[in-house]
RNA sequence: GCGCCUGUAGCUCAGUGGAUAGAGCGACGGACUCCGGAUCCGUAGGUCGGAGGUUCGAAUCCUCUCAGGCGCGCCA
């Protein structure tokens, strides 16, 4: 659809603009409300009139004489105000797009791009913000890589900020334990999520045990142990099981940057001699700021931002434009890395100070997105301009943050989870997440009740199936119906979270979209059980040019009867739009656009195959238009749920 | 106080300045012994928070206003 509309685009402003003042980027069509009405429509009549002062309705009809016989287009017509509607050859269309469905019309525009993402606080399980992130995140990963891009995945790991410290606090002061003691512990991450929350509770309620807190943020930074060793045992074993988490919903990661080494390889220190350097920060020696580093913000004058604190130690800030200037390259130093963990082949290497040989490099991005939420608004605009008071102009305007809003827990869901809040707050129409709190909903509970759903669904309707099928079915609709329910609302609305939204299988779901494709690959398997043919044999057939295709006949639209003629259409038009919605997805970092899209491209064809027998029907010229139909819509649906991470069952 | 975001059907939400504002859920009524009913078809339900303005055309852009949310630290 992108290239035909290029084309088309090119060709009318040729055969129009000695007759109109015009420009190229003027032509641009847009999809008219009703299939009838045509495929493609043009408003270029309205602008027009208003610049000649001329009856819109007469303009579209003079372009209508000079846009005849337009190569791919059926017949023209002019309607309502003044629309010039476009309807296109239908059976060169599809044979067309039938012939091209294994190439991509889209172009990485990129050397390098870097996606962050997930970045959880390595001291406590995952819970549905982070789930939120981490769908996101993969998404555009995904779309990315379709686009042929080069994408490297990072997952940033605070292993020394004092969310660690707490649970360290915690396990030494609170449960008395050693470090042998924790490896008994089964569960890490939940056992986390209750010591982190009840420690917060403690150090609140103590304020003389800050001293102690204090000093084992020190001994953690200085890597004395036992406080270190713990730390750092804590934070890897979290790790490990944040992973496991996202590995259930198809999240993956290229590399694990660690605070840690930024600390130890002094990443800020040459940072702040850069920022010094080209005085991106000046310091201050009176006022309330006495003795910081600070930056002048851009659109606020009177306002700046403290870089370095009076004490000399940089804030979070500050690490960030560190961190940002690695990633593009900038600070003309890497991490060293070893790797974490393989897993089918694909090596997840994590940063370290210490000097090996392991030749691995990251970092160095033409581009960057940063996946947080909203919350972080303000800060991220903060490291965007360190870039830009380093003078890294370009790579500012590069740096892209990818925010969206919080989910957070209805009412209802709190009384589900038997969480108590405080009377001041009972009233409130929905609750934040709070690690701090232990509020929240965790991510392998939810994961556990949609598998169990699942799984009961399964065993309701596919008996006779092995109970390993079983499970793994149930695990891939769970992993279906949460990344469809993250992705479908736009990132700006807050989620509210609510059990019965988050469990349902029916309607705009994931499982909907699942069943929709493993209906269209049941129809293909019983072909080839019934006739003999193969998927394979039909792609063959149908998609190239040589001898194969010649056993295929051509496409006889003519002998479908015209209510099914436009059903037809309305599928095959409709699916060809996959690659601008990418495109539209990717450039408004709006992937509700993408599960849209393929919802809508489900209802169309659970419609069409529900109304039109494929299988049973007899003339053998209409049964082959509806399975090249439903074999061209089975492509772009597997590449549409592929993008967004939902997996396609055998049975469901 | 300043900045950002949100307000659309009973509920949850879509809706690139374009044609009669759309889905899902819920409600009500239907679907052929047939390729699987996690499906399909239909009915009901709207002053797009309010008021101005720009425009041939506004849910969409601008101004004001009301309501809600989130940020704005020598925390991370």
């Amino acid at each position: 659809m992108l290239k035909i509309k290029a084309q088309l685009k090119a060709d009318i402003f040729e055969r129009l603009k000695s007759r109109y003042p015009l420009s190229p980027s003027d032509i641009d069509f847009l999809y008219p409300p009703q299939l009838k009405m045509g495929d493609l429509a043009l408003s270029l009549p309205f602008p027009l009139a208003k610049k000649l002062k001329a009856n819109p309705r007469q303009i579209a009809q003079e372009m209508l004489v000079l846009l005849e016989g337009l190569p791919c287009v059926d017949k023209l017509e002019v309607a309502g105000a003044g629309y010039v509607n476009f309807f296109l050859e239908k059976k060169d269309f599809f044979k067309y797009r039938l012939r091209s469905i294994r190439t991509s019309s889209l172009r990485p525009e990129e050397t390098k791009i870097i996606v962050e993402h997930t970045n959880i606080n390595p001291n406590k399980a995952a819970h549905i913000g982070h789930l939120r992130n981490a769908c996101l995140g993969d998404t555009l990963v995904r779309c990315l890589r379709d686009k042929g891009e080069t994408v490297e995945v990072q997952n940033y790991i605070d292993d020394t900020g004092v969310q660690v410290v707490d649970v360290v606090f915690g396990v030494l002061e609170l449960e008395k334990k050693s470090p042998a003691d924790l490896e008994t512990i089964e569960k890490f991450d939940y056992y986390c999520w209750d010591l982190y929350s009840r420690t917060v509770a403690y150090l609140d309620g103590h304020p003389e045990t800050q001293a102690r807190k204090t000093e084992i943020l020190k001994r953690i930074e200085h890597g004395q142990n036992p406080e270190s060793g713990l730390a750092h045992a804590i934070s890897r074993r979290i790790l490990t099981a944040h992973l496991a988490t996202m590995k259930r919903i198809g999240v993956a990661y290229d590399v694990l940057p660690c605070e840690s080494s930024i600390l130890g390889l002094k990443f800020w220190e040459m940072a702040f001699a850069l920022l010094k350097d080209k005085q991106g920060i000046t310091y201050v020696s009176e006022g309330d700021n006495k003795g910081c580093w600070v930056m002048k913000l851009e659109d606020e004058a009177e306002k700046e931002k403290i870089i370095v604190r009076s004490d000399g130690t940089v804030t979070y800030v500050g690490k960030d434009i560190a961190y940002q200037l690695w990633k593009f390259g900038l600070l003309e130093k890497d991490f060293y890395y070893e790797p974490f963990l393989k897993d089918d082949g694909h090596t997840l290497w994590i940063s370290t100070a210490a000097p090996n040989d392991s030749g691995q490099a990251f970092g160095g991005a033409s581009k960057v997105y940063n996946v947080i939420d909203t919350r972080q608004s303000y800060l991220q605009k903060v490291v965007v301009q360190g870039l830009r008071a380093l003078h890294f102009f370009r790579q500012a305007e590069k740096s892209n943050h990818f925010s969206y809003e919080m989910v957070a827990l209805s009412p209802r869901s709190l009384k589900e989870l038997n969480i108590e809040v405080s009377r001041e707050e009972a009233g409130k129409a929905f609750h934040e997440v709070s690690g701090r709190k232990g509020l929240g909903v965790k991510a392998d509970d939810l994961l556990n009740r949609l598998v169990e759903k699942a799984l009961a669904e399964v065993d309701k309707r596919n008996p006779d199936l092995r109970p390993e099928q079983k499970k793994r079915t149930a695990g891939q609709i769970a992993c279906g119906a949460l990344r469809y329910f993250m992705l479908k609302y736009a990132r700006n609305s807050l989620i509210i979270f609510d059990f019965d939204d988050a469990l349902s299988f029916e309607g705009e779901t994931g499982p909907y979209l699942q069943y929709t494709a493993v209906r269209l690959n049941s129809i293909f398997r019983k072909m080839e059980d019934r006739e003999g043919v193969s998927l394979a044999d039909i792609e063959k057939g149908l998609s190239s040019e040589g001898p194969e295709a010649a056993a295929w006949p051509e496409f006889p639209i003519e002998s479908l009867a015209p209510e099914e003629v436009s059903s037809f259409w309305d599928l095959i038009i409709y699916a060809a739009r996959l690659e601008e919605e990418i495109l539209h997805s990717v450039e408004s970092l709006e992937f509700s656009h993408l599960a849209k899209f393929a919802f809508n491209l489900c209802q169309k064809l659970n419609a069409y195959y529900h109304r039109y027998p494929i299988l049973a029907e007899e003339n053998k010229a209409v049964k082959n238009m509806r399975i090249a139909t439903i074999y061209f819509a089975r492509q772009v649906l597997a590449r549409t749920l592929d993008l967004m991470g939902v997996p396609v069952p055998e049975r469901m």
